[in-house]
DNA sequence: AGAGCGATGGCCT
DNA sequence: GGCCATCGCTCTA
């Protein structure tokens, strides 16, 4: 495909429509993306506003790398890593709509109807089984594929869900009216 | 050394 | 819509 991974935005713009699978031995999971948020080193509301730190370093290698981080004391989310080495940007994968192992991410979740199993970040790393140890691998390493399904006719923006900084930067973007965005 | 808090989700009303 | 569980990281002292 010919994601360049160049800009957060951009390529923010570019994975919706991508279908994002992770292959594990209990098989593979996934789905298309449908919602994402760019995070950039300029922006206050970004892991990486306040330079490289043991915890967000994953974000500040190359773009097509993943950065994996724990939050609230019991979630994780999922990044694909942005621009060039020591950028620190990224783009957070918030949801999909659900095409790969659906079975097992209904196990994953603990969950039946298809609006609960990636239909946020944090639930869409738990029913692909993204692990934190995967964290500043590249994409093939961590064995994820990336692979267009679709160009979306309508991207919504608007601003990002869940900051306290920079609420109103209009870094969020949706394929709208799709059942799957959180 | 310790307090404060977060790129959320689930359950209750 | 609102509340709160839960803990590692960051900042301040």
């Amino acid at each position: 495909m010919q994601l360049g991974f160049d800009s957060a935005p951009e390529t923010a713009r570019q994975l919706l429509g991508c279908e994002l699978v992770h292959f594990t031995p209990e098989g593979p999971t996934g789905g298309i993306i449908v919602e994402t948020e760019a995070y950039s080193s300029d922006d206050a509301a970004s892991h990486t506003y306040n330079g490289q730190t043991a915890r967000n370093a994953a974000m500040f290698k190359a773009g097509g790398h993943i950065y994996v981080y724990f939050t609230y004391g019991m979630h994780y989310c999922f990044n694909i890593v942005t621009g060039e080495e020591g950028n620190g940007q990224g783009v957070l994968i918030r949801a999909l709509e659900p095409t790969v192992g659906i079975d097992l991410m209904r196990q994953r979740r603990a969950k039946e109807a298809l609006t609960d199993l990636t239909s946020g970040p944090a639930k869409l790393v738990q029913a692909l089984g993204i692990t934190i140890a995967q964290s500043g691998l590249s994409l093939a390493d961590a064995q994820i594929s990336l692979k267009r399904k679709f160009t979306p006719k309508d991207i919504a923006v608007s601003p990002r869900r869940g900051i306290k900084k920079a609420v109103d930067a209009p870094l969020r973007f949706y394929v709208r009216d799709n059942p799957f965005v959180s």
